[in-house]
DNA sequence: CTGAAAGCGCTAACAC
DNA sequence: GTGTTAGCGCTTTCAG
C-alpha cells in the first residue's frame, strides 16, 4: 500500500515504545532465556506489530560475526558446480548461513580477488573449488592469516592443510578406463583436463589401469581440453589418427560430449565405432545424443558435506582434525558404451 | 608462513602508526582529492606493508550501503538461471558490487523469506525472477516500502510497477509454433509451462498463431510441465492420443529434451515423425539425441541488462521512469525441425 | 531478570 | 589539507 520508503524498524524504536532498554529487545530477539515471561511477551507483540526485521549489517559488526559463508567455483554454468552450490545452500540455510556465490572463471587471479573480496565482507567461513595452479598456496596462506576456516572442494591441494572434499579422482580414472577395456577396447584415447588434481588424478587412473592391462597407446593418444567446444576440436585430431582410436575417456561430460560431436559429425558410429564414456553424471546426460556413460561423483552431496566441515569448523575454537572426504564413484554405464 | 590468525588491521592502526587521524587515513583509502600528496603517499606505504582490507560490514553501516545486491532465481541448476546469474555478475563486478545469489526452488514463500533476508542484510538492490504466483503482490509490496531498487527478470507482473528485463513470450511462442506450421507439421502440441508470463504468454503466442492459420488442435494437445521429468511423462500420454501430434513445442529446452527422450524410446523418429521445439538455447542444446531447434532469449545479455538498470536505479534519488525491456527472440533451427 | 556503559570499524558533516 | 565530533544499529560485559 504505502510505497513511500519508511526507514526501518530499529531496536530502539521498539524499547522506546515498550519503556523497556534496548538490551531487553535485543535479547527478546536473540531468543535470550534471561527475559521475563510477560516482558517477552509485549516485545514479541510489537515485533510482530512492526514487522521488526533485524539489520545483519549492525548485527555482524557488534557480534564480529556474518554468518554468510562464501563459495568460489571456477564455473557456475557446469552444472556441476551449479549442483554443488544447492548442496551447500541447502545444508547452511537452516542454520541462519546465506552462501555468497563467486564464480572464478577458471582464473587463479580472479578467484584471489574474489578470496579478498569475501573476507572483506568478513565471511565467517570460505568454500572453495580452487582454480590456483598446483604449487601457488598464497591464497589459502592469506585465508589462514585471517584465521577464517575453509574447505576445498574438488580440487585438492595436498600442501594446503585445509578438509578436503571431493571424489577420489584416480579411483574415477581407474573405473572409466577398465569399464572400455572391460567393453572391449584396445585403443582407448584419452581427453585430459586442466593439470589441477582433477585432470592429473583421472589421467594418472587412466595411464595406470591401461599399464595394469599391458595396453600401450601411441603418442598422442592423450589430448587435453577445458570444454566441450576444446574437446570438440581436440576430438577431431585425435579421429586424423592412425589408428583411429575406439575409446574415448573424457576428463567430464561437456568434453565428452564435444567429443562425440566430433565422432557423430564425421559419421562414425557410438559405441559400434567409437565407445564414449564421461565423468560427473550432469543432468542431462541421457538426453545427449547417444546417452552418455559416465561416471557419477555425487555433487550435491559434496557440497552438503563440506558445508557440514565448515559449519563445524566456525563454531570451534581451533585446531580440528583435518578432515579428507573421499567420495567413492559410481559408473553409470549407458548407451555410449553399450 | 605465520599461521597465527592475527586480527585484521584497521584504520586506527595505520593512523596511529603514522601520526595522522583516522579520517585521513579513510580518506586515502577511499581515494578522496583533499589529501596532501605527501601524506597520502606515507599512508599508501603503510597500507601496502600491512596489507590493509577495509572491513565491508563496518563501512557498509557507516555508509548505509552494502555494494551488495541480490539475485534470487528459481533454480540454479537450469543454465537458463546460471547464465543470467553469470551475466549479472559480470556486469556488477567492475562497479565494486557483489551479488548475493539465492534460489527460491520455484516456490513462492521460499522467495519471500529470502527476500526478507537480502533486506535485512541491507543489499542495495535486488534483481528478481520471481516465482510468485500471478496476483500475489505481498513481496514486492514489502520491497517498496523498504525503498530499495529492483528489476524483474525472466518473470513479469503487470500490476507491479518495476522494471522489468526478459524476452517477448508471446513472441516467443508465435515464432516457435509458426516455424513449425512452415516446416508441415498440422498437429501441433505444446508443453505448457507454469502460469506465470512466460508459460502464459508461450501458451497464448502458440495459440494465436495456431488461430491465425486456421488450424484446431484436439482437446488434450497441450499438456504442462515444469522440467524434463514432467515433460517425459506428459510426452508419453500425449503419444497415445489420436491423431497422435506431428510436432511439439516445448515451453523450454529441458521440456523439450523430455519430450524427445519419449519420443525417442517409443521408436518414433525425430524430426521425420514428429518435430520438436524448445525455447532458450540451453548450452547443451545442439547436443542433444536430436539437436534441438529453439529460441535463443540471450540470457547473458538479460542479466546484464538488468544489471545496469538496477545500478542506475541505485545511484538515483527516486523516481525514475520505469524501464522495460523486452528482448527479440531468435529461432535456432536444428535438426528436430528439419 | 534488567539495564548502563562501552564499543564493533568505519564514514558523514562540519570545523579548524 | 586535516581533524573533530557524532554517530550507523547492534551486542558484549558486567553491574544492579
Amino acid at each position: 500500500m504505502s510505497h513511500t520508503p519508511t526507514t526501518p524498524v530499529r531496536l530502539k524504536d521498539i524499547a522506546r515504545d515498550l519503556n523497556v532498554s534496548v538490551m531487553t529487545v535485543s535479547k527478546v530477539v536473540r531468543g535470550c532465556a534471561d527475559v521475563g515471561a510477560e516482558t517477552r511477551s509485549r516485545v514479541l507483540a510489537r515485533i510482530k506489530e512492526l514487522n521488526y526485521q533485524p539489520n545483519w549489517v549492525a548485527r555482524s559488526l557488534a557480534a564480529r560475526r556474518t554468518f554468510m559463508i562464501g563459495l568460489i567455483v571456477p564455473d557456475l554454468m557446469h552444472s556441476f558446480f551449479a549442483e554443488i552450490a544447492k548442496g551447500v545452500a541447502a545444508a547452511i540455510r537452516p542454520l541462519g548461513y546465506d552462501v555468497v556465490i563467486c564464480n572464478s572463471e577458471e582464473n587463479g587471479d580472479l578467484e584471489a580477488s574474489e578470496v579478498d573480496r569475501l573476507l572483506g565482507r568478513q565471511v565467517d567461513g570460505l568454500l572453495l573449488a580452487s582454480a590456483q595452479p598446483p604449487s601457488s598456496h598464497a591464497v589459502f596462506e592469506r585465508i589462514e592469516a585471517r584465521g577464517v576456516p575453509y574447505v576445498l572442494i574438488d580440487r585438492r591441494f595436498a600442501a594446503v592443510r585445509a578438509p578436503y572434499v571431493g571424489a577420489d579422482d584416480e579411483a574415477i580414472g581407474r573405473i572409466a578406463t577398465q569399464h572400455l577395456i572391460d567393453r572391449g577396447c584396445r585403443r582407448i584415447a584419452h581427453i585430459a583436463g586442466p593439470a589441477l588434481t582433477t585432470g592429473i588424478g583421472r589421467r594418472k587412473g587412466y595411464e595406470e589401469t591401461l599399464a595394469a592391462a599391458g595396453l600401450r597407446v601411441p603418442e598422442g593418444y592423450v589430448v587435453e581440453a577445458t570444454d566441450d567446444d576444446s574437446a570438440y576440436h581436440a576430438t577431431r585430431r585425435l579421429l586424423q589418427m592412425n589408428p583411429r582410436p575406439d575409446a574415448i575417456f573424457g576428463y567430464n561430460d561437456p568434453t565428452a560430449a564435444g567429443a562425440m560431436k566430433a565422432i557423430l559429425e564425421a559419421g562414425i558410429r557410438i559405441p559400434e565405432e567409437i565407445k564414449v564414456i564421461g565423468v560427473g553424471n550432469v543432468h542431462y546426460s541421457d538426453l545427449l545424443r547417444v546417452p552418455l556413460s559416465t561416471i557419477d561423483q555425487s555433487s550435491t552431496s559434496i557440497g552438503q558435506q563440506a558445508a557440514d566441515i565448515l559449519i563445524k569448523a566456525i563454531g570451534t575454537k581451533r585446531k580440528r582434525p583435518i578432515k579428507t572426504v573421499l567420495i567413492d564413484p559410481i559408473l553409470i554405464a549407458r548407451e555410449s558404451t553399450r
